[in-house]
Parts: C-alpha cells; structure tokens; sequence
DNA sequence: CCCTTTAGAGTCATGATGACTATAAAGGGG
DNA sequence: CCCCTTTATAGTCATCATGACTCTAAAGGG
C-alpha cells in the first residue's frame, strides 16, 4: 500500500488531536497541567489538556490555541513559549472511542499564577508530578515520556532558563536541574560550570535579589543566546567510570 | 475544543501515514532508501517511502509493514530492526490532495542487496545522500531531520553499530561516523574511545578480517549491550539542534 | 552576638580528550 | 627480494572538564 494511485475519498479515517505536558517547578517540585474529566470514560479521572486539531491549522498551531485556552495566557505570550513535539501516540483502542491519533507536545513554564480557565469550561490546574492521581487514556505513559525528554534536554540545552523568570538567580536555576533531575548539584561546581559554558546566562548589571529573605543575595542572570551547551552539563547518574 | 464531549461521527477527518527515512552507508556515501513516483502530483520525482496507517494497526506496526514491503526484507527480519520514530508533519497543504498527517520514522540498515521490489509496484532503491534529486512534498524536510537525528544520537549511543554488519572492524564502525558526520576522526583516538566505553562493542575470539586487501588485518568487534554512551562520543565540531 | 542560610571564590586530584609519534602486518610494484 | 603504501594498534603528553572539597561573604533571626 503507498501513497501513489490512492482514492481521496476512500481513506481510513482517524481522528487527529494534541495532548499537552505542560511542566512547571514550583516550591522545588516539579508541577504538570492538568484537566479534571467531566465525561466518560475515565469521568472524574485527570488527563492532559489537549483538543482537536482543526482542518487548516497544523499540530504545532493547534497545540498553542489549546494551551493559551487552558492556561487563559494571551496568545502573543504563548507564541514566544518553548514548545517542542514530544511523539505521536497511535496505539490503536488507546481511545476507546474512536480511533485517535494524537500529536503529544511539551511545554515549560516559569511559575505563575494558577491558570485562570479560557472560555470554555476547562479548568486546568496545576498538580505535583509524581501524586498519587491516575491519569485517563495513555496519558501516565505520554508524561513520563515528556519528564525524561525534559530531564536529557537540560543536559545538552540551555533549556532550563524556561522554567525561569526573565532574570533568575544561579540558585533558582540550580534548583530547576535538582527538581527535574531528582538529584542534588554541588552547588559551587555547578556554578562554574553555568558561568564557564559559552552563551549559556548572561549577567544582568547592577541586580541583586534576596533569596526569600535567608542568606546572601544573589547576582540576577537572564538566558544567553546559546541553545546547545558545549560540552554539555551531564546527569550525574549518567557518567560511569572506566 | 476539549476532548470531552464531543461527537464521535463529527470529528474533522485527516488521512494518517507513515513516511520512512532509511538509511545505510555504502561505498563510503550515505544512502537513503527513495522510490520513484509514478503518478501526480510530484510525478516522476523521488519520494520517501511510505503509505496509509491502517485502520487496526499502529503508526509503527504501519512503518514496519511498509519497509518490508519495499526493501523485500522478511517481517522477521524487520521486526528485529531500529527502528525510530522521528516526528510528525501536519502542516496544512503539504499534500495538495487533501488533509495528512505523516508520522515520520527513521531506521538504519547495513549495506544489503540491492531492495527487491516488494508485491506491489513499488521499485525502491539506494541513493547517495546529498544527491542532486528534489524529493516530493515536504521528504527534503523530512531527510533533513532524519539526518541531523541520527547524526546526533551517534554521539550518545551506540547505534552507529546498526549500520554494521553483526560483525564489524573498528575501521568500519569508525567509517559510519565519519560518514554520517562528514568529518575525518583521529583513528588511535577512536579506538580507545570505543574500547573503553563500557558496553559499546565486545571483542570476538580469534576474529580478524583483511580490510579490502589492504592494510593489517583487523580485529572484530559486535554491538555490546550498552545504549547509552557515557559519556558520549561528541562531534569534533560540535553541532547540536534544538 | 552568635547561629543558620545561601552566595561565591578557590584548591586539588582525576579523568577524558586532542594532537601527536611509533610499531605491526598485510599486499603491490619494482 | 626490498621498499612502498595502507590500515591497525600501542603508546605519550599537555590540556581541559569535572567531582569533592574548603573557605569567606552577606543577609536575617533568636
């Protein structure tokens, strides 16, 4: 069977949607949106915020109309946000519906304020990742795809400046690695490590912030321009020795 | 637009297909597995293969399917294969017919036979890499990606081995990265990189293969259980993707 | 006035790496 | 046969990145 000499009305149907992983750290726990399901199946259970990709937008187009509709974000703030493509999840009977397709994507967000619904009736909200809520359809398997593609792209990408504000201190940027990672960081090492990669921060002049009232303040940093990190901060599970 | 409560019978229908990127490496080239389009549009140009999901099957039982069918492989055969799944294209009119989504999928293989056409029409063959065809639809996007995938997850796994044969020189499996990267690598060096990363390759007893007649003969090596390399085998020049 | 807390500077040993040099073992051309 | 080329394999050495540390600075709280 290929694409050639194919009849256009005699195609098998499916249905094609996204579904969301939308990470946040907040309180030095990693947070996930979520979406409590009004219908059946899995009615009362928590899924991704996700939708419908509609017939003249793309995946990409459908997943920030439905990520500015469930996090009530404007659409020029969600049009500047890093959002990738996960996969495609096509497993058939994952929706026992319909045949369903579904385009996954993940997004980081700095930590804001509970999402206000969008106009209709969603009402996502922020969850610890890791509680003990059961999630409907594939969706536990769609997020633990989207945590250890989150975890291996801090390793190799400046990424982690998303789960921050426009200017952070070298702590809440450690505390972003530690969260996602599960892991303590060496705190002066890993301070040399940020400042030494070329185009990783860049140092905001003159700032300073206090660190919730306790201990020293802290310089301000803003993202630098890089996107790769050359060499790259490594998990440090990851390295075995000779 | 939620997932909840909608209408199964008024979905908004997309036709799903797989498109495959397979590459090997021959005579020292990169190759990609292309097939000749018979019919508009694009008619006479070269293109991926590829073809429909079928309504009871997965986007990966589809890939496999298809590559059996136009390598001429056995389905066990295949089944054994790496197989990955690279990302999905959607965007709006990258089929002038109607609505597709495509899940892209790219496997290695080593240097086979030439594809034996499979039952149907299909005449799929080997060409270099980089070559002077335009590919139809978006497949020149898509062969992009799938390079810059597999060139960058031979820094970090072993899946260079995949282009090897079961058994394989150090030359060799240094050809494949030399190839896939367009860049010239230092061979003592290589050599203890590989060697003293655990679980990259395993030394077979008493091995020794003539390298084309020329030269001293080589040891042989097959794929270790290791999928990770830690740590990785970088890029001398260092490129990386978002 | 200490105590705690976090930021930030610096030290030291080890490991990984790039750039080399040198030797070994094959075939081919005189 | 001797040399030449070719490729494999064994080293050396300097440099850089890193993990595990110690130490000082600057804030607030009892």
């Amino acid at each position: 069977m290929t694409v050639e000499g194919y009849d256009p009305r005699a195609f098998p149907p499916f249905a094609v949607t996204v579904d969301l992983a939308v990470f946040t750290v907040r309180d030095g726990r990693l947070h996930v949106l979520l979406i409590e399901r009004g219908t059946e199946p899995y009615q009362g259970a928590w899924a991704l915020p996700g939708g419908f990709v509609l017939p003249r937008e793309s995946a990409e187009q459908a997943a920030r109309r439905e990520l500015a509709e469930e996090t009530g974000l404007s659409e020029s703030t969600v049009a500047g946000l890093h959002l990738e493509q996960l996969r495609t999840y096509s497993d058939p009977g994952r929706d026992p519906r319909m045949r369903v397709v579904s385009v996954a994507y993940t997004a980081l967000l700095p930590d804001l304020p509970e999402p206000r619904g969008g106009g209709d009736a969603a009402h996502a909200c922020w969850k610890a990742h890791g509680g003990p809520q059961r999630l409907a359809f594939d969706h536990e398997r769609i997020l633990a795809d989207a945590h250890e593609r989150v975890g291996a792209k801090l390793e190799y990408t400046g990424l982690a400046t998303a789960f921050c504000p426009a200017e952070f201190t070298l702590g809440e940027l450690r505390q972003v690695y530690e969260t996602v990672w599960g892991v303590e960081l060496d705190r002066p090492n890993f301070r040399r490590k940020v400042l030494t990669t070329p185009g990783f921060v860049e140092a905001v002049e003159g700032g300073a912030r206090l660190t919730g009232g306790r201990g020293k303040p802290a310089a301000l940093y803003r993202a630098g321009p890089a996107n790769a990190l050359h060499p790259p901060l490594l998990r440090p599970e990851g390295r075995h020795s000779t």
